[in-house]
DNA sequence: ATGAATGAAAC
DNA sequence: GTTTCATTCAT
C-alpha cells in the first residue's frame, strides 16, 4: 500500500520531492507534528534542544511565526484547528473499523458508511458524541478565546495581507502576520515540526485524542527541571470538580485563568487541560487565594513562570510583540528583558513560597478530597510530562507516525509546571510538599515564538538554569513513607540531586516493560493511535490487564524517552519512540542504571541533563509506583464520565463517584502496598492513563465490525443508494410494501442497532458512566417529528431525500406522506446500550459477545414476531421524543442493560 | 488538492 | 441560506 502511495505521489507530481504522501493526515496537530519531529530527531540529545532546533528550523525556513505568534493570549493560533463536531468524532473513531471491514473501500466510501451509521445511530449514542464534541469545543474555545471558526469569506478580519489564501485558515485571525496564518499551519505541519506547545496547543484540541495524548506526553516529557522552583501552588478543592480534560484545557490556555474560577470548577477536564496548557498566565502574582480558584496545575504553571524569568520574558515579549509589529526586534529585546526578569525571579519565588505555605495550610483542611485532588493534579502533570517520544521517521513509520499523534502532545512537554504536593492528611502522611516541575517554556507562550526564542535563549536558559541555583527545597533524606520517597525524589530531581536509593523503586517498571516487549519495535513505536486502536481491537479480548500492559509500556517509554531526551543515556534514545516495545526496555533500563551511576554522581549539578533525565525517569517511576498515575487515570475517567453523562455544561459532578473513590483508594492503597503492588499500580496507572486518553477520545461506543456489516447488509439500500443510486427502489418498495415493508425496515434497522458496541478496551474502571436509561422509554411527546436539517440546502435536500427514501428505511418512511418517517429506529437503537461501562473487561466482553450472538441469530425472528405495527408506531413516537429531547437527563445508572434488545422487545411486546 | 459525510460557525 | 472547515486517505 504504502509503496503504491509513494509511487503515486511521484508520478503525480514532479514537484514533490517526496512529499509526504500522507500529508499530514495525522499531522494536523502541530503537536503531532512536533512529536513526529521529535521522534525523528530524537537522536538528538535533549528534548529541549530539539525543540529549539526545530524552532530554529522553522525560523530558518523563514517563518517568523515565532515571533509573530504573539500571543496567544487571546489569539488563537493559526494552528489551531477547529474542534471536531460530533460526526467527525464519530468518523474518527469508527473509520478505522470501517476500513478494516472494507479494506477496499476508500475513505469516501467509508465516510458514506459512517454517515449511514451516524444516521442510524441511536440518539443516545449520538448524544454522547455530541456532548463530547461540545465539551471539546468548549475546552477549545476556552483555550483559545479568540478563536474563530472560519472566516468564511476570505477576509480575515484583520489580516491585511490577503496574500494568503482567503480560505485557508483565516481563523487565525490574530493579527499575527497575515502570512503566518495560512502558511504556517500547513506549512508547519507539513514540513516543519513545529512545536506548538504553547498555548495554542490546547487549542488544537482538534482531536480529543490529542488532548489525552498531550497529557501523556506531558507526563513523559515534562522534565523535572533541574532548577526547581519553589514549591508553591495552592490547590483548591474547586479544581477537583473539573474533569481532567477540562483542567488540561485550562492549563493549556493561558488566558482562561483569570476568568471566573467558579466557572472553571464546573468545567470539564478538557477545559482544565486547556487552561493548563495555555496558561501562559502571567503569573501576575495574584493572591494565593485567588489562585485557589484556578486549577492547581495552572497555578503551578504560573508559579513556574514567575519563578523562571525566562518564561516571563517570553510572555512579555509576546505581549510586546502584540503591541509592536516587529517581532524579531522584540525577540531581541526579550533577551534583555529576560535577564532582568531573572533577577526578579528570585524575589517572585520567595513570595510564592510564602503563598505556597498559606495555600498549603488551606489545603490541609480538605484532607482527603484535597488529597485526591492533588493526586489528580499530579496525574495531570504526569500526563503533561508524558511527552512525545521522539522517533526517527521512517518511511514505514509514516503511517504509524500519523497515529503517533497520541503520543504527541509535545507542547505539554515544554511547559514547566511545578507541583507541590500538599500533605493531604496529616495523619496519614505528612509529606513535605513534593514538587514536580515540568518545563515547558514554550508551552506557556506560543510555540512558535517560543521556539525562536528558545533557540536563542536556549543557551541562555541553560546557563540560567544552571546558574540559578534553585533554592533547594529541603530534601528529605529518609523516605518515611512512599509518598515521602516520592517527594524526596522530586525534590532531589529538582535540585539535581538524585538519590540512588529511590531508583530501586523504578525497577518494577522495567519489569513491566520487559514483559511488554514484543516483536515490533519499529512499527509500534510512536504511533500509538493507530497502533493502539488496532491493538486495542486485537487485544480487546485480553481485557484490561492486557491493555494495561500494553499501554503502560507506551507511557513508560514515552516518559523515558522524554526524560532521557536531554542526553541519551544509552542507545535507547536513538529511537526513542518505539514506545512500547523496544524503546521501553532499553530506555527503562537505561534510565535506571544510568541514573544510579550518573545521578548519584552528580549530586548537585543540575546541569547535566543526563542526570536530570535519569532522575526524572526515576521520579516518574516513583510517581507511578505511588499510584499517581492511577489517580490520573481516574481523573481522566471522571472527565470522561462527566462528558459522557452530562453535557459539558453540567460537568459538575464529575469528580465524585466511583472514579473519585477509585482514585483515593488507589492512591492510598498503593502507598501502603507500595512495593508489592507498586508494579501493578504503576502498570495500572500507566495503563489507565492511556486508557483514559483513549477513552476520552474513544469514550464513545464503537460498533463492532460485525454490527457494521450487518447494518450494511440490512441497510444496504439506503447506504448504497444514498451514495450512488437513487433510493428509488427503496421507496418503491415502501410505497408498495406499505406497512409491511416498513416493518421490515424497522427490523433491519434494529438489527444494526443491536450492534454491539465494542467497548474498547475498556479498562478496568468501573463504569464511568452509562448513560442509557435502559428502560425508559418515556416519551413525553411524540411531537418532534422533524429533525433539524443541517447543512447547505443541497445537503439538506439530499438529506431530506435520503431521509425519506433512504433513511426511511431506518425509520421507515411512510408511504404516503410519511410524517413519521424517521422516528422508529432511533428509539430502538437507543437501547442498545453500549456496553461501555467498564466493569471488568471480561464481563463486558462477554456480554457483548452474548449480545451479538443473540442479536444476530436467534432473536431476529423473535423480534420480528414481536413487532407489530402498533409497536413500531410507538417506537417511532418514542424516537421522536428522544430526538427532541436531546438533553437526556442523565441517568446515572451505572449499569446499562446487558441486553439491549430485550428491553426493546419487551416494550414492543407490551404494546 | 479533491472528495465523501455531518455539524458548527461565520458570513 | 451559503460557505468553510474539521478528519481520513485513496486518488
Amino acid at each position: 500500500m504504502k509503496g503504491s502511495n509513494k509511487n503515486k505521489d511521484h508520478s503525480t507530481e514532479g514537484e514533490g520531492a517526496g512529499k509526504r504522501p500522507k500529508r499530514k493526515c495525522l499531522q494536523w496537530h502541530p503537536l503531532l507534528t512536533k512529536n513526529l519531529v521529535d521522534f525523528s530527531e530524537e537522536g538528538e540529545d535533549e528534548d529541549e534542544e530539539e525543540d529549539i532546533d526545530k524552532v530554529q528550523l522553522l525560523g530558518a525556513d523563514g517563518l517568523e511565526q515565532d515571533v509573530g505568534e504573539t500571543e496567544d493570549d487571546e489569539s488563537p493560533e493559526q494552528r489551531a484547528r477547529r474542534p471536531m463536531n460530533a460526526f467527525l468524532l464519530f468518523c474518527k473513531r469508527h473509520r478505522s473499523l470501517v476500513r478494516q471491514k472494507h479494506p477496499r473501500l476508500d475513505n469516501r466510501g467509508a465516510t458514506k458508511i459512517l454517515a449511514d451509521w451516524w444516521a442510524v445511530l441511536d440518539p443516545e449514542e449520538k448524544q454522547k458524541y455530541t456532548d463530547m464534541a461540545k465539551e471539546y469545543k468548549d475546552a477549545f474555545m476556552k483555550a483559545n478565546p479568540g478563536y474563530k471558526w472560519c472566516p468564511t469569506t476570505n477576509k480575515p478580519v484583520k489580516s491585511p495581507a490577503p496574500t494568503v489564501n482567503p480560505r485557508k485558515k483565516l481563523w487565525a485571525f490574530p493579527s499575527d502576520s497575515s502570512r503566518d496564518l495560512p502558511s504556517p499551519k500547513k506549512a508547519k505541519t507539513e514540513e516543519m515540526p513545529q512545536l506548538n506547545f504553547g498555548m495554542a496547543d490546547p487549542t488544537q484540541m482538534g482531536g480529543l485524542s490529542m488532548l489525552l495524548l498531550a497529557g501523556e506526553h506531558a507526563l513523559g516529557t515534562s522534565e523535572i527541571s533541574s532548577g526547581a522552583c519553589r514549591p508553591d501552588v495552592s490547590e483548591s478543592p474547586e479544581l477537583r470538580q473539573k474533569s481532567p480534560l477540562f483542567q488540561f484545557a485550562e492549563i493549556s490556555s493561558s488566558t482562561s485563568h483569570p476568568d471566573a474560577p467558579s466557572k472553571q470548577c464546573q468545567a470539564s477536564a478538557l477545559f482544565q487541560f486547556a487552561e493548563i496548557s495555555s496558561n501562559t498566565s502571567q503569573l501576575s502574582g495574584a493572591d494565593p487565594v485567588k489562585r485557589c480558584g484556578k486549577s492547581a496545575l495552572f497555578q503551578l504553571a504560573e508559579m513556574c513562570l514567575a519563578s523562571e524569568g525566562v518564561k516571563m520574558e517570553e510572555s512579555n515579549l509576546i505581549k510586546a510583540k502584540e503591541s509592536d509589529g516587529g517581532r524579531i526586534k522584540e525577540l531581541e529585546k526579550g533577551k534583555e528583558e529576560r535577564e532582568i526578569k531573572m533577577e526578579k525571579t528570585d524575589e517572585a519565588s520567595l513570595q510564592k513560597e510564602a503563598e505556597f505555605e498559606k495555600s498549603f495550610k488551606e489545603n490541609v483542611k480538605d484532607s482527603k478530597e484535597l488529597r485526591n485532588f492533588e493526586a489528580l493534579q499530579m496525574d495531570d502533570i504526569m500526563a503533561i510530562k508524558m511527552e512525545d517520544p521522539k522517533e526517527t521517521k521512517k518511511e514505514e513509520l509514516d503511517e504509524d507516525q500519523k497515529c503517533g499523534h497520541f503520543s504527541d502532545f509535545s507542547y505539554s512537554a515544554s511547559s514547566k509546571i511545578i507541583i507541590s504536593d500538599v500533605p493531604s492528611r496529616k495523619d496519614h502522611m505528612c509529606h513535605p510538599h513534593g514538587i514536580m516541575i515540568i518545563e515547558d517554556p514554550t508551552a506557556l507562550n506560543k510555540p512558535e515564538k517560543l521556539k525562536k526564542k528558545k533557540k536563542k535563549s536556549k543557551m541562555d536558559r541553560h546557563g540560567n538554569d544552571k546558574s540559578t541555583p534553585k533554592k533547594t527545597c529541603k530534601k528529605r533524606q529518609s523516605s518515611e513513607s512512599d509518598i515521602e520517597s516520592v517527594m524526596y525524589t522530586i525534590e532531589a530531581v529538582a535540585k539535581g540531586d538524585w538519590g540512588i536509593e529511590k531508583l530501586g523503586e523504578a525497577p518494577r517498571k522495567k519489569a513491566r516493560t520487559s514483559s511488554s516487549g514484543k516483536g515490533n519495535i519499529l512499527d509500534a513505536k510512536p504511533p500509538k493511535k493507530k497502533v493502539k486502536s488496532r491493538e486495542k481491537k486485537m487485544s480487546k479480548e485480553k481485557s484490561s490487564d492486557t491493555t494495561k500492559e500494553s499501554r503502560s509500556p507506551d507511557l513508560i517509554s514515552v516518559s523515558a524517552s522524554k526524560n532521557i531526551s536531554g542526553v541519551v543515556p544509552e542507545g535507547a534514545k536513538a529511537e526513542p519512540l518505539t514506545p512500547t516495545e523496544v524503546a521501553l526496555p532499553s530506555s527503562l533500563s537505561g534510565q535506571a542504571k544510568p541514573e544510579d551511576s550518573e545521578c548519584h554522581r552528580k549530586t548537585e549539578t543540575c546541569g547535566s541533563r543526563k542526570s536530570e533525565r535519569s532522575c526524572k525517569g526515576a521520579l516518574y517511576k516513583t510517581l507511578v509506583s505511588e499510584g499517581m498515575l492511577t489517580s490520573l487515570r481516574a481523573n481522566v475517567d471522571r472527565g470522561k464520565r462527566s462528558s459522557g453523562k452530562g453535557n459539558s455544561s453540567d460537568h459538575e459532578g464529575c469528580w465524585n463517584d466511583e472514579s473519585w473513590m477509585f482514585n483515593q483508594s488507589g492512591t492510598s492503597g498503593s502507598k501502603k502496598f507500595k512495593k508489592t503492588k507498586l508494579k501493578e499500580d504503576s502498570l495500572l496507572g500507566s495503563a489507565k492513563l492511556d486508557e483514559e486518553f483513549e477513552k476520552k477520545f474513544n469514550s464513545l461506543p464503537q460498533y463492532t465490525p460485525v454490527t457494521f456489516d450487518r447494518k450494511c447488509v440490512s441497510v444496504p439500500r439506503k447506504k448504497k443508494k444514498t451514495g450512488n443510486m437513487s433510493s428509488e427502489p427503496t421507496k418503491t418498495s415502501k410505497g408498495s410494501g406499505d406497512k409491511w415493508s416498513n416493518k421490515q425496515f424497522f427490523l433491519d434497522a434494529i438489527h444494526p442497532a443491536e450492534a454491539i458496541f465494542t467497548e474498547d478496551k475498556n479498562t478496568t474502571e468501573p463504569a464511568y458512566k452509562v448513560k442509557n436509561a435502559p428502560s425508559i422509554p418515556n416519551t413525553p411527546e411524540p411531537t418532534a417529528t422533524q429533525e433539524p436539517l443541517v447543512g447547505s440546502q443541497k445537503r439538506k435536500a439530499r438529506k431530506t431525500k435520503i431521509t425519506h427514501l433512504v433513511r426511511t428505511a431506518d425509520g421507515r418512511v411512510s408511504p404516503a406522506g410519511g410524517t413519521l418517517d424517521d422516528k422508529p429506529k432511533g428509539r430502538l437503537h437507543r437501547r442498545l446500550p453500549k456496553v461501555t461501562e467498564t466493569g471488568c473487561s471480561e464481563e463486558r466482553t462477554h456480554s457483548a459477545e452474548a449480545a451479538e450472538t443473540r442479536s444476530s441469530t436467534p432473536e431476529m425472528p423473535a423480534v420480528s414476531a414481536f413487532f407489530s405495527l402498533a409497536a413500531l408506531a410507538e417506537v417511532a413516537a418514542m424516537e421522536n421524543v428522544h430526538r427532541s429531547q436531546r438533553s437526556t437527563p442523565l441517568t446515572h445508572d451505572g449499569q446499562p442493560k446487558e441486553m439491549p434488545q430485550a428491553p426493546v422487545l419487551i416494550s414492543c411486546a407490551d404494546q
